[in-house]
DNA sequence: TTCATATTTGTAATGATTCCTATTATGAAA
DNA sequence: TTTCATAATAGGAATCATTACAAATATGAA
């Protein structure tokens, strides 16, 4: 099993006390896509002097390096994905959650690595709708959520 | 011809001067995918007391009315496209541009309309990478623009 | 131990967008 | 055509995510 810190080391990313909190965050929750307030306001409860720009630095960081996604679905805010196989996502606009999309997708998959003559690096698929959930119940309570 | 105003009327949209302006605008700058600041730079010219909150406020009731298409690609501010055929965008890392991408994807045509049990409304289809024209200067003069 | 360098911190600045309130335009009724 | 209610517009302040910057701290090689 790889480490976390072996991790950063292949990546050549100096695996300092704070990077190894947001990987390991990051890890722990993979259906989360949090935002970098959310990775920010957990480790404080273990890092009290962590600073909010540090969090942006690493992600920052961390995005360049290839080991994390960000998801740019809401078009407000990163959220950000422990870097594995590449999906898609769902946001729903009702209850504001994003899904991880498993289809068949060739320019996903890395099979195709141009498209019209441009070179692609980054593949993004985001669907915008309503989830399986909250389908069911629509017209229940209608909570305002246009903004998404 | 269907005239600018009676596609505002169609879609109970209210056809004020600004409105119509601003929907000339994208109608003219289809490849465009102007900002909510180009929007209204060119329009100020026509009406110098138009207000930036105008052209907000105008281009989210497009949106609602489904009259336009919210581009999010870069992540950092949303680009308008005037809607008419779906399609996917490619977005240079290294000069900015966006480009039109059509290619096939059941997802963006409408044929598929529910994946994985949630309801689909919106598609969008990212590929960010290095276009067709900047391939060719690469490493001729290296302008950062990583914030991409 | 010393020093150069990388990392972290905290605050200020930025930029896109929304909020709020006053003003102006519009269209129906009298 | 006037009057009035309502919708649209304008302008400035506020918000929120993110970046910039400078000072403090940690790190690792000599």
């Amino acid at each position: 099993m790889k480490t976390l810190k072996n991790m950063l080391k292949e990546k050549g990313i100096k695996p300092t006390y704070q990077r190894l909190k947001i990987l390991e965050y990051l890890g722990n929750n993979l259906n989360n896509h949090p935002t970098v307030e959310m990775v920010y306001e957990e480790i404080l409860k273990d890092i009290p002097t962590l600073s909010l720009t540090t969090v942006y630095n690493t992600l920052n960081y961390f995005l360049e390096k290839g080991l994390v996604f960000g998801v740019t679905i809401t078009g407000t805010e990163v959220r950000y994905d422990f870097d594995t196989k590449y999906h898609h996502h769902f946001l729903c606009k009702i209850c504001g959650q994003i899904f991880d999309i498993d289809i068949k997708c060739a320019y996903a998959e890395g099979e195709k690595r141009m498209v019209s003559g441009h070179r692609i690096d980054e593949v993004h698929g985001y669907f915008k709708g309503i989830c399986k959930d909250c389908s069911k119940n629509v017209g229940k309570k209608p909570k305002d959520h246009s903004s998404y």
